[in-house]
DNA sequence: CTGCGTGCAAAGTATTTGCAAACCG
DNA sequence: CGGTTTGCAAATACTTTGCACGCAG
């Protein structure tokens, strides 16, 4: 897995304490996180932060690849961390009893195929499930 | 196809002149549209339209799967018309030059299968790409 | 030093709610 | 007639911008 704080050095952005600390919790909790929920943790464990300094920040570390962007329907936003190589295509599972990420391997799906017709450029693809640690409790 | 007015009928829903241009602009225009875009098309043709009844009639006829909620990481909500049967399975491509919207069969991911240790319970799969009109154009 | 990064306050956008009047069935 | 549905105004939620100060490189 690579390592977070040197990929923020690659990208070329600044190694300041409130990035390092987003990157750290993104990479400690591996969870879906919205904006909002990165801003309390962060007061809880260092103090004040700006919300608006997490929106920049989480945009930064999604543009260089650190975390990624979640697909859903509603109007907030969440991110995770995705320790993944860059280069590989993978797709995410989220569960919905503990939120955990989980990678799904081996898309059948990519850029250039036909698919109804269409030449396909870009495809979102997400699970929902649940993990192996809920699995028993939900049977 | 399904008859728009019937799906609402059928689904207990009052069919108001508001609600019946809705569901009909959807039906011919067959593209992805905003609450915002939904509003002002409605504006033109019958005049005044309030955006809070649009997004409650949208939310309505998604509930009632005529209209389709669709993916994407922004803040923007889109809606689209979803002109297959209820029970059939299946994903939708949006072309990136005209926004018309086709549909992908044969979807490989269903309820209830394993993937990455997890045990799926729901999935998104979303397409862009370009339509055979479009292709032509962007070789 | 220099310019990126930060917090704060304030501005934007998108969406939702409360309510009285209008309307379908 | 009675419960939905509607438009309007206002409230809410979420995100972005402007700016002066602070800190990494």
């Amino acid at each position: 897995m690579r390592q977070p704080l040197e990929v923020i050095r690659n990208a070329g952005l600044k190694l300041t304490p409130r990035r390092r600390e987003i990157a750290l919790l993104f990479a400690e909790t591996l969870k879906p996180l919205s904006p909002l929920e990165v801003q309390e943790l962060l007061r809880k464990r260092f103090g004040r932060c700006g919300l608006p300094g997490v929106y920049r920040n989480l945009e930064a570390l999604a543009e260089c690849g650190l975390l990624l962007r979640l697909a859903g329907f509603g109007r907030e936003r969440k991110y995770m961390f995705c320790p993944g190589q860059e280069k590989h295509h993978h797709h995410h599972i989220i569960c919905v009893s503990c939120g955990k990420v989980g990678h799904v391997e081996g898309c059948l799906y990519h850029e250039g195929m036909m698919l109804g017709g269409y030449r396909v450029l870009s495809h979102i693809v997400q699970f929902e499930g649940l993990c192996e640690n809920c699995l028993p409790k939900k049977p």
